[in-house]
DNA sequence: CCACTCCTTCACCAATTTTTCACATTTCGG
DNA sequence: CCGAAATGTGAAAAATTGGTGAAGGAGTGG
């Protein structure tokens, strides 16, 4: 997280070594490719590339291709050099995810700010996540994933989940589940959580067994054993 | 949006004192905060502050930390006030992106030739600009593109995306979206949201599925799937 | 003062969730 | 192996929540 890795992409060498000198100066770790291919070779080799400045006008493979070869995989931000703003092909970038645009010529520093700006929009999630025995839960996102595949989950089903695997391999009673998932002054039946907790097992698939039922007690999250 | 809002910091009653009439007789609009937990408050409480100068030396927090504190958020333009020129501490500040510094004691008027100065800088600098999935928002021009098409939003309206935007994929409680969007200290009906969303969703035509909404949490901005 | 826009509130309806309930099934001590 | 108690389950009822159109009100500019 320290320094980050930016690849710039261009066929011009002079361009490349431009943005490079700015961008060392400021801190950040600059690789180089000169044509697509060489992009994204370079993009899958390296590991943790925080950025990459795409050059739409490139022989071989051009801007367009190298990202949409790099978007089938990851969500890296990108910023995308146009020789004019007129030449914007907004379809095109629209659907494949373009952060950023910015024209030829363009100001140095207009560059580096643009980059800190999109760097500081994609590190701002703060990456609260829960996982256990293959299921993830992604707090900002509000999305839960089981097995790889994102299970749709109400509110409170949610809620019961995550109070489950905050609290891994505690045996926890219905009052408590009561008091936690639902508000202190609830007054229904407990056998509500019962319906819930099929819910979610159900939901869940295979890996609604790691809900347990602590018979007479409660029920408990546990994975394996 | 024509008049400018200018928040000074200084522990001094005095010292705001005289900036605040200087200020005002040209026409900015001055709001004072007499030490930093103040200032913070002040500013991310009140909505487009365009300017702020603060004082290093004060009582609780400091300028600097009160920068820093800012600086998570926003990108406004700073003026420092340093007792004398050695101590421009300009490393402390380079990285936190001090624009001006001005040794006290100072001038009324080369204070606010440094203010228009800097104010003329900002709004010409190409600044930020958001884009995801078709839509574009240039934070500059205060214009929004969708598919291509320019789309007339209200000023609550284009707050609310752009809010949306700068949090991609986060899920966003109706608590958490009326204390952004809104001041912190509205206590109105949350309901208000919905009809914003709804106008939104209208006007960015297809490109306004992107915003989801999250059953009996809020709402999230997110691309795909 | 009027026309206009924007923000907010409200009421109604539809969609969705939460809760309840009756009945099936399981567990466990004896 | 039995029976009481506890849990699983499916469906229906009750409650919440969100979408929507309209209306009121504040503010603005002519």
């Amino acid at each position: 997280m320290d320094t980050v890795k930016v690849l710039i992409v261009d066929d011009e060498a002079r361009m490349r070594k431009l943005v490079k000198d700015f961008l060392t100066i400021k801190g950040y770790r600059v690789l180089e490719a000169g044509d697509g291919e060489q992009a994204v070779d370079i993009f899958f080799k390296e590991r943790e590339i925080g950025l990459v400045i795409l050059d739409v006008m490139m022989p071989k493979m051009d801007g367009w291709e190298v990202l949409r070869t790099i978007r089938l995989y990851s969500q890296v931000p990108v910023i995308m050099l146009t020789a004019r703003a007129e030449e914007r092909d907004e379809l095109h970038g629209f659907d494949l995810g373009v952060d950023e645009y910015i024209s030829k010529p363009f100001s140095p520093k207009i560059l580096v700010a643009r980059i800190e700006a999109l760097l500081r929009r994609h590190s701002t999630k703060t990456g609260e996540m829960l996982a256990a025995g293959g299921i993830q839960v992604d707090k900002d996102a509000h999305v839960v994933t089981a097995a790889g595949r994102e299970v749709e989950l109400s509110n409170k089903e949610y809620e019961l989940l995550t109070y489950f695997m905050e609290n891994q391999g505690m045996a926890l009673s219905r009052e408590k589940i009561l008091n936690h998932v639902w508000n202190y002054d609830y007054f229904g039946d407990a056998r509500t959580i019962d319906t819930h907790v099929k819910k979610l097992r159900s939901k869940l698939g295979e890996k609604g067994d790691y809900i347990k039922t602590i018979w007479g007690m409660g029920y408990k999250f546990e994975v394996n054993e």
